[in-house]
DNA sequence: ACCTCCCGCCATGCT
DNA sequence: AGCATGGCGGGAGGT
């Protein structure tokens, strides 16, 4: 086809195909890692030269690098030849490309540890794909094509995968298959997890544990471990144990195999990851506390170190995912303890998908029904088969089933007009790169491919753009400054607030896709049909302003601090995401965005785990809890004598520019919010007017399933934000005294 | 010394 | 049995 604007839409593999290849020097990887951020001279790929470390590169330089390194067919020509395979050892390529060299030399010919990146591989393997697929072209990945390509191994292609696909920017085809989705999914897919994660409680779990090291630190009493009776109620015992895989309709796994491991898989751990992200108020989340409960969930009882250091090891893996697509970034929380890895979200605010759930949502009439649309459609998807046990369907589910194959039909018979979102949105455009080299190298490539391969300016335009939107950022902060000021306030009772995992969460819905028939992804929607799309959610963040004060104090003592560095901010960058986009194609992103109003909500699954006594006495907490936990969304102000351990925090940001991102891509307007409350906003892209056009249907691949509100649903949206700011802050609590520093990291 | 996390063995499960 | 997936953790590069 005939790419409009951008490329936007050819197919997926063929973008690698469009760089212009540089050339390539053995070196080109090691390249990658030093090259700086700029991209100015996207424009005129001079030849790579190999950089040695130190040497200051010039813009295009790096680019030339960077595409070198990242062109598939560039690496495989030369690399592929030989060098490139280090692992396998092949004498003989390698003597034929670096005879000369020495041993030594030949070895730093190699590709550093940081080129093989599982992020820059990463970086890779997304710029390959447009941000925005055509709907209408083919979408296929090949893995072993991938693979080949990248030159890397197929089980490197799989840890990308794996977690793309728990954003549902990708789904499995058939053996061997995978089919490209974008970003068409992902705002809808994080207001689901965000949903998902409200009702599993994670913040409340977060607070515990922080709670709990708190009190460790202090030796309060005993040690506690994962297997407080808080993180184990979430885990397993109210009779959801721990969530499934999250699933969109259309966006199911069609392997049943795939279905046998979803459980443990790294999708999951992604899906919960990134509900941490979305459920805490300062959006940082440590990987220790992660880890604790992903364990928590598993099985609380063996918090082994090795089981520990295990996750915490998946947990690289996932995040490296999920700095490529630049939904976090790293950052360092300092406490007097020391420095604790973290990661910061830097993707789009996100409100829950309330599917229904709650009430709180205002979404307008239409567009609720769009969304539920939507949601029937998953419905249809999810319920067809699957069986899964695991899975749960909402009931609400089924009635939309049938407006949903009316909009299904639709869609399918749309014609699909290409969009025009521009690939810039996503991370190419990100100038303002993450701190890392190899992100950077990365993006710049990404850029250079973009340019080379599309036509224009757009790219450029976005750049532009996202470089003007970092001023947005600023959101954090103001929050930092509040929050050290409200860190004391924070303070709360430490038990006063219900840990528990709400029974709801139980009920929650799980949408279980149902794989059986045609990949339902051919539905996605098309341009203009997206803009149809209702308002996501994300409407409701604006209520949430008030937390936006908890919120920023609730930060959790470590991040808390961070965000608020400007850096962020002015980072945002715009550029990776979507949601950045130039202004014409904004609408589009926001149609993206948009469509995703309807969520559906895992349900966990039950584990093994768990001992029966244990879970019911939890349950019946939870129901109280639950209700509570509504409520307690609203910060139980003083309850907790606890001192604020976020005295100081000291933000050490470099690149920062989190929370940019979101703000750019939404409006100014939710800028605003932000800043004005901190980050608690959730804003929705969604909400943007856009005036969309309308065949509502179309939005329906989208919708994800909401589960309709589910019995009581704990906290709004808005609450949401709210009950993240609490939880945070009740984790400051815990903390307290410490003194946190964020620092974004660099890249070394 | 600690943080990261690459690498690939090998289990799992479908074909 | 063969192949696709992907859990898992040893061990090494980086800082």
């Amino acid at each position: 086809m005939e790419n409009e604007k951008e490329n936007l839409f050819f197919e997926p593999h063929k973008r690698g195909l469009m760089k212009t290849p540089l050339k390539e020097s053995t070196a080109a990887n090691t390249v990658l890692t030093e090259i700086q951020p700029d991209f100015g001279p996207l424009t005129t790929p001079t030849k790579p030269k190999e950089i040695s470390q130190g040497e200051p590169w010039t813009p295009t330089a790096n680019l030339k690098m960077l595409i070198s390194a990242v062109s598939p067919e560039i690496r495989n020509r030369d690399q592929k030849r030989g060098l490139f395979d280090n692992r396998n050892g092949l004498p003989e390529a390698k003597d034929c490309l670096h005879e000369h060299l020495s041993g030594d030399e030949y070895e730093k010919s190699q590709p550093s540890r940081k080129e093989k990146s599982l992020g820059l591989l990463c970086h890779k393997f997304l710029a390959r794909y447009p941000n925005y697929p055509n709907p209408a072209l083919n979408n296929d990945i090949c893995l072993d094509e991938v693979a080949e390509e990248l030159n890397v191994e197929r089980r490197r292609i799989y840890d990308i995968v794996n977690v793309l696909e728990s954003l549902h920017m990708v789904s499995r085809l058939a053996k061997n298959r995978y089919t490209w989705h974008g970003r068409h999914n992902l705002n809808q897919t994080l207001g689901t997890l965000k949903s998902v994660g409200e009702e599993n409680k994670y913040a409340e779990q977060i607070m515990m544990i922080k709670k709990k090291e708190y009190e460790q630190e202090f030796d309060f009493s005993k040690s506690y471990t994962i297997e407080d009776p808080i993180i184990k109620s979430n885990t397993g015992q109210n009779g959801h144990p721990d969530m499934c895989f999250v699933e969109l309709p259309g966006v199911e796994f069609r392997a049943a195999s795939v279905n046998s491991r979803k459980d443990k898989s790294l999708r999951v751990m992604s899906q919960k990851f990134v509900m941490l992200f979305l459920v805490s108020t300062p959006q940082i989340v440590s990987l220790e506390i992660a880890a604790k409960i992903l364990i928590g969930e598993d099985h609380v009882e063996d918090l082994d170190k090795s089981k520990f250091k295990t996750k915490i090891r998946r947990l690289y893996d996932i995040a490296n995912v999920l700095s490529s697509l630049d939904l976090i970034k790293k950052v360092h929380v300092t406490e007097e303890r020391g420095r604790k890895p973290a990661f910061k979200w830097t993707g789009p605010e996100i409100s829950p998908n309330s599917s229904g759930l709650s009430p709180v949502l205002p979404f307008a009439p239409s567009d609720l029904e769009v969304r539920r649309s939507s949601k029937e459609n998953c419905a249809k998807n999810l319920f067809s088969t699957r069986g899964k046990p695991n899975f749960t369907r909402h009931p609400s589910l089924i009635k939309l089933v049938k407006s949903i194959e009316s909009d299904r039909r639709k869609i399918n018979s749309a014609p699909s007009s290409p969009v025009k979102t521009n690939k810039a949105e996503g991370s190419q455009n990100s100038a303002p790169f993450p701190s890392k080299m190899a992100q950077l190298a990365a993006i710049c490539k990404m850029q250079l491919e973009e340019q080379s391969s599309e036509p224009r300016k757009k790219v450029k335009v976005q750049l532009a753009r996202s470089v003007h939107c970092k001023p947005v950022a600023p959101l954090d902060t103001p929050a930092n400054a509040e929050l050290e000021m409200t860190a004391p306030s924070l303070i709360q009772p430490l038990g006063v607030l219900p840990l528990i995992p709400s029974p709801l969460s139980s009920a929650v819905p799980v949408i279980l896709p149902q794989a059986p028939s045609g990949p339902s992804y051919a539905i996605y929607l098309q341009p203009t049909q997206a803009q149809t799309m209702t308002p996501p959610q994300g409407l409701s963040p604006t209520v949430c302003p008030t937390p936006s004060s908890n919120a920023t104090r609730s930060k959790d003592s470590t991040d808390t601090t961070t965000e608020n560095t400007a850096n962020d901010a002015p980072k945002s960058s715009a550029s990776a995401r979507p949601g950045s986009l130039p202004p014409g194609l904004e609408r589009q992103g926001i149609k993206n965005r948009d469509r995703e109003a309807a969520g559906e909500r895992g349900s966990k699954r039950a584990s093994m785990l768990e001992d029966s006594g244990s879970r019911k006495r939890f349950k019946e907490d939870l129901k109280g809890v639950e209700n509570v936990s509504t409520v307690s969304t609203s910060p139980a102000p003083g309850t907790i004598p606890v001192s604020p351990r976020i005295e100081a925090v000291s933000v050490i940001p470099e690149n920062a520019g989190t929370q940019q991102g979101r703000a750019t891509k939404y409006d100014a307007s939710v800028l605003v919010q932000n800043q004005t409350n901190g980050q608690s906003v959730a804003v929705t892209g969604a909400q943007q007017p856009v005036p969309v056009t309308p065949k509502g249907s179309q939005l329906v691949a989208e919708s994800f399933f909401r589960t309709p509100g589910g019995p009581t649903k704990p906290t709004g949206s808005s609450c949401v934000d709210f009950d993240g700011a609490n939880n945070t802050s009740v984790g400051t609590l815990f903390v307290p005294q410490r003194k946190l520093e964020v620092s974004t990291e660099d890249v070394h």
